[in-house]
DNA sequence: GTGAAAGCGCTAACAC
DNA sequence: GTGTTAGCGCTTTCAC
């Protein structure tokens, strides 16, 4: 590829001319810039990035790094995200730790290693693991000039360790979630449980119980993985045991899916004889039938704020306090949970 | 940041050895490696790939340009992609071009210049442009050194025009869509139109009707945008043109779902008085009631062998002739063309 | 087995 | 307004 030098040569001029003009830096004089701007297009040069990277210590690049590539939740985030990206002149990498503790490590050092000027981090690590983790992080984080690489942490609060967070308060989530179930008449309340490190929903279930003096039965609780399929076989246990409920609070839009599934070739039907609700909200609770009742969590606007903070940070660089970003959920109710639900037809329009 | 200098310094040895031992090249005394890695760790230095990546002009990264960030099908290809990416030791950025040409071709040269070792397009140019883009492409793809920046296009055949692609018949798959729904008693075809660059599955529509000798009623063709919102209301026009229909070809399975809420809202029952096939066959199909037809798009396979495809012409660089990969589609028969369809409940495990 | 030094392509003092 | 040049952090050739 042509450099630099060689449209400096062809032009007739320095290579320091060359970066005024295609960096409008110093004001050139209108004639070089035409020959400059002339001998670019000849050559076909384009700035090779890397090296214009390495001088100036900034890739416009960012890294986002999250548990799941799969679901429908993350390509919310991720869409707004890539939209704050676009509109900041900064590229998008994804990268995908799996729900792996180690694999995210490594992203982690990888991505630091790779000089991305900011990073946005849905970490796998559990609510009680943070102060922990946060150490882990300001340590890899911290450049040797007291500075850190800044990092907006999703869905997690790591503001009081220094980083800047964009957090859904999912207790109170998920307690709305079985007030509901509660308020519409269920007394036996199965759960299908999330991954550990969703922790709040799974606080929110027996913390729920307790209030309402529900008592709990380890049958109706099914650990799951956040798929269609740990949904199916988890409702299947869940069916086989032979425990009677009349609620079903699953742990995300998807694991619903497969329950759905599995309750419908077992003959239960929705909301008559179980009222289920989901968490997330995502389209599919629309299309569901019956439609499922869920509490909304507002991805898009989670990935916006996280991005627009991390370009802040970015670009003003300043050392103020970090940022806890604080969304609410909301409960949306379906016909999975009120056979009377009015269930309006926008959702279509947003997708 | 600790750079292989400072490394050097505090082991007391050249940045040459510390390039050695960091890369395992050349053989080095064992108690020198040793210092070097105490002196890596004890100042927490992670290698700067930017400045790597301009030494050695391979950076590691691939990009993915995709005309839609938001639909699932781009979803199963990126997730395919991004394993195999994952696998080489290359990360991932996406590139989202919103179904424009011109920023199609912005994020190409944004892509070369910032020296991704390869690109996987996915382009929005029609069928019919493709000679002219594909000179496009190859000047801008060139190099000076007469080679080319390796590209893999995602489901347009360039491959006469020097480019590994990677295909699906998707006008065969068209053809057998039309075919089942005439087969299913179908004698008159609405059509939800994708928009103009996915040229082969309108031609399959045009095509089948002359085969069949029906004839093309324009009121039954609707143009569309790929969205929800797209399908529901261009249903809504066909239904406001009062011209009877009884089966329908939806360019994609998004669409249906618009057209599932709009049928729903006449009172049309599926597939009793519509009979209605999608295209794509992504997981809604299997969600939607009654359950959704289509034409199965092989989007792992693809996105993996694209990947793979890609990572060989990086790593063997060789100048073989391009390669055209060719994919078959698959009719799978649901509920809503066939009441009588045996659904297996299967494709949960696959999510 | 190890080191000195050139250079990848760019930017930004600083000099003129 | 323009040019010279040092240097970003790394790899690699070539001496030793």
């Amino acid at each position: 590829m042509a450099t630099i030098r060689d449209v400096a040569e062809a032009a007739h001029v320095s290579t320091a001319t060359v970066s005024n003009v295609l960096n409008n830096k110093k004001k050139v004089n209108p004639e070089t810039r035409e020959r400059v701007l002339a001998a670019v297009d000849a050559l076909g040069f384009r700035i090779n990035a890397v090296a214009k990277s390495l001088k100036n210590r900034k890739t416009n690049r960012i890294a986002v790094v999250v548990t799941d590539l799969a679901g429908q939740f993350f390509q919310s985030v991720i869409r707004a995200v890539n939209a704050v990206a676009d509109d900041n002149g900064y590229s998008l990498s994804i990268f995908n730790s799996d729900r792996s503790v180690t694999k995210e490590k490594n992203l982690l050092r990888e991505i630091l290693s790779a000089q991305y000027d900011g990073v946005l981090l849905d970490t796998v690590i559990s609510t009680a693991q943070i102060p922990e983790y946060a150490e882990y992080l300001r340590r890899l984080f911290l450049n040797d000039d007291e500075k850190f690489v800044p990092l907006t942490v999703l869905e997690r609060d790591f503001s009081p360790y220094g980083f800047d967070s964009v957090c859904v308060n999912i207790y109170e989530g998920g307690l709305n979630a079985m007030q509901h179930l509660y308020d519409q008449g269920c007394r036996r309340i199965a759960f299908l449980a999330p991954p550990p490190s969703f922790d709040e929903r799974i606080r929110a279930y027996y913390d729920s119980l307790d209030r309402f003096g529900l008592k709990y039965d380890p049958k109706l609780e099914e650990s799951t993985l956040f798929s269609y399929f740990s949904g199916y076989t988890a409702m299947k246990k869940i069916l086989d045991s032979g425990v009677p409920f009349d609620g079903l609070f699953s742990g995300n839009d998807e694991l619903a899916v497969g329950a759905y599934q599995a309750m419908q070739e077992a003959g239960i039907s929705i909301p008559q004889d179980v009222r289920v609700i989901g968490f997330d909200n995502i389209f599919l609770a629309n299309i569901l039938s019956p439609s499922l009742s869920s509490i909304n969590v507002p991805k898009s606007t989670m990935g916006r704020l996280a991005a627009e903070n991390l370009f802040r940070r970015i670009e003003e660089g300043h050392q103020e306090l970090p940022v806890k970003i604080q969304l609410p959920t909301q409960l949306v109710i379906r016909t999975s949970t009120d056979p009377y639900a009015v269930i309006s037809n926008d959702w279509i329009r947003h997708v």
